[in-house]
DNA sequence: ATGTGC
């Protein structure tokens, strides 16, 4: 039998093309954003993956995956597919178990060598003042009221009981919350393991980091954003932890008995859908919205800690700590896209995707209105990361989407394999890099060796014009899960 | 990702 990756061909230096017809199913091209580097490391069940979204019905324009392509759950990570509004459906697998999993990047008036001989120090105080860690409990201690306000109110809750800062509002995402969201269609199970994990970093690839700015590649924009050149910035990663879980797993139980009572013919059992207006579809995207206002929620509290942490420490409130930007990049939304010249809503799913709105988009407010959206892409924690701004061609391309980071190469039994036989944390922190972690598993699953590169994410993703570099960010701390 | 797992 031909392989499926026959049928891949090469458009230009960063696209790649599976065409409508050429297989059984496809009404839709699949593309994926690939330079010829990237493109070694493709895994064939993570294009299958691909492929099969395609065969999802109602799907619009084309099925999409960003340079960061791995296997994911039915929908590769590194996804994105739109669906229409009218008919089309919605599915758990293209967003994924940790729903509104996303970064936000926190700026501070400090430069890296006011830091750099105390970076041990004021790490251990963070580590100390932030819970991370698998099942790690969180210092709040909410009554099922406070999770209904979560779930409806989002980074808004965090503000207003003196847990967030009001400014920060607007530099969130869909300003720190979806209006979308019913407590009622929530599981008790969902609802107890939602209340006590609010303000917790969790585990496997969430993290912590203090970096620092190395490389400007656009100083208009960098001074737009308040970047300078050797400053320290904070990014942090996570999402909505066991809450966000539990609801991806009721709803794929759900969906799948549904789907095999309505007899619904499914090219992976992983892709269960429903109709985005039946009362399934409904429940879901509410209680999908529930737990992405629980990570905004959960992503402005940890702020809120980290803030404190470097007062105590420096013991001055001057250390200038503001919110960049905060993105999600496990979600589905209900945009509005141009197709064909035509304005139509659309159901886009981005797993393992940054939304990426350039400048003039209706959606922004504010400065970013006038400079595009930041797009935030962390790479391995010794590589760095990159502040992007969203390209103006992601807007026909990719339903308004970038990459959300380097991509994994390697499976977390591999890591733990290849990591054993050295010992990783020295050769880290001999790249000038400290790490604190609750586990040393997390360590192993987590080595640079474990990462595509970021390099090549990013130049992939600029020359397809999606999103574009503004400054680069190396670490010098970085406490892991 | 996850009170990791048949």
């Amino acid at each position: 039998m031909k392989s499926i990756r026959n049928f891949l061909k090469r458009i230009d230096e960063s696209r790649m093309i599976i065409q409508k017809g050429s297989l059984d199913g496809i009404d839709v091209d699949c593309i994926v954003y690939l330079n010829e580097e990237l493109e070694k490391n493709l895994q064939d069940d993570a294009l299958l993956q691909l492929v099969n979204v395609a065969r999802l019905p109602h799907i619009v324009k084309r099925s999409i995956a960003m340079p960061d392509i791995h296997s994911g759950y039915g929908f590769p990570i590194g996804g994105v597919a739109a669906f229409d509004f009218e008919n089309g459906i919605i599915s758990p697998g293209g967003v994924g178990y940790d729903i509104n999993c996303g970064i936000r990047c926190l700026l501070t008036d400090i430069t890296v060598y006011d830091l750099k001989d105390k970076i041990k120090d004021l790490l251990t105080r963070i580590f100390l003042d932030v819970p991370s860690g698998i099942g790690s409990d969180g210092r709040l201690k909410l009554s099922k009221n406070d999770l209904k306000r979560i779930v409806r109110k989002g980074a808004l809750w965090a503000v207003e009981n003196g847990y967030g800062f009001e400014e920060n509002l607007e530099r969130i995402e869909s300003g720190g919350f979806i209006p979308e969201s019913d407590f009622a269609s929530l599981s008790e199970k969902s609802i107890d393991r939602g209340l006590n994990q609010q303000g917790t970093l969790g585990s496997g690839n969430h993290f912590l980091e203090l970096d620092y700015v190395s490389e400007i590649f656009d100083e208009n924009l960098a001074s737009s954003f308040g970047l300078f050149k050797n400053q320290v910035a904070i990014m942090l990663h996570t999402g909505s932890r066991g809450f966000g879980h539990q609801v991806c797993s009721d709803y794929v139980d759900r969906f799948t008995s549904y789907n095999l009572k309505e007899k619904i013919i499914l090219p992976d059992r992983q892709l269960v859908y429903a109709s985005f207006k039946s009362v399934y579809g409904k429940d879901y995207y509410h209680a999908m919205n529930c737990a992405a206002n629980y990570a905004f929620c959960n992503r402005e509290i940890i702020s809120f800690f980290i803030k404190k942490s470097f007062e105590k420490f420096y013991k001055t409130d001057k250390i200038g700590i503001r919110l960049l930007y905060d993105v999600a990049h496990n979600i589905a939304k209900v945009e509005e896209h141009t197709l064909d010249g035509k304005t139509k809503k659309l159901i886009v799913h981005r797993k393992g995707a940054t939304r990426s709105f350039p400048k003039g988009h209706k959606d922004l407010t504010g400065l970013l209105k006038k400079t595009g959206q930041p797009v935030l892409i962390p790479g391995d924690m010794v590589s760095g990361n990159y502040i992007m701004v969203g390209g103006e061609k992601s807007l026909y391309e990719s339903f308004g989407s970038t990459a959300h980071g380097a991509g994994r190469l390697l499976s977390r039994n591999q890591s733990q394999k290849v990591a054993k036989r050295k010992d990783v944390i020295k050769e880290i922190e001999k790249s000038g890099v400290f790490v604190l972690s609750q586990s040393r598993r997390t360590i192993l699953e987590e080595i640079p060796e474990a990462y595509k590169d970021i390099e090549n994410v990013v130049e992939t993703v600029k020359n397809a014009g999606l999103s574009y570099p503004v400054v680069k960010l190396l670490p010098i701390g970085v406490i892991k899960g």
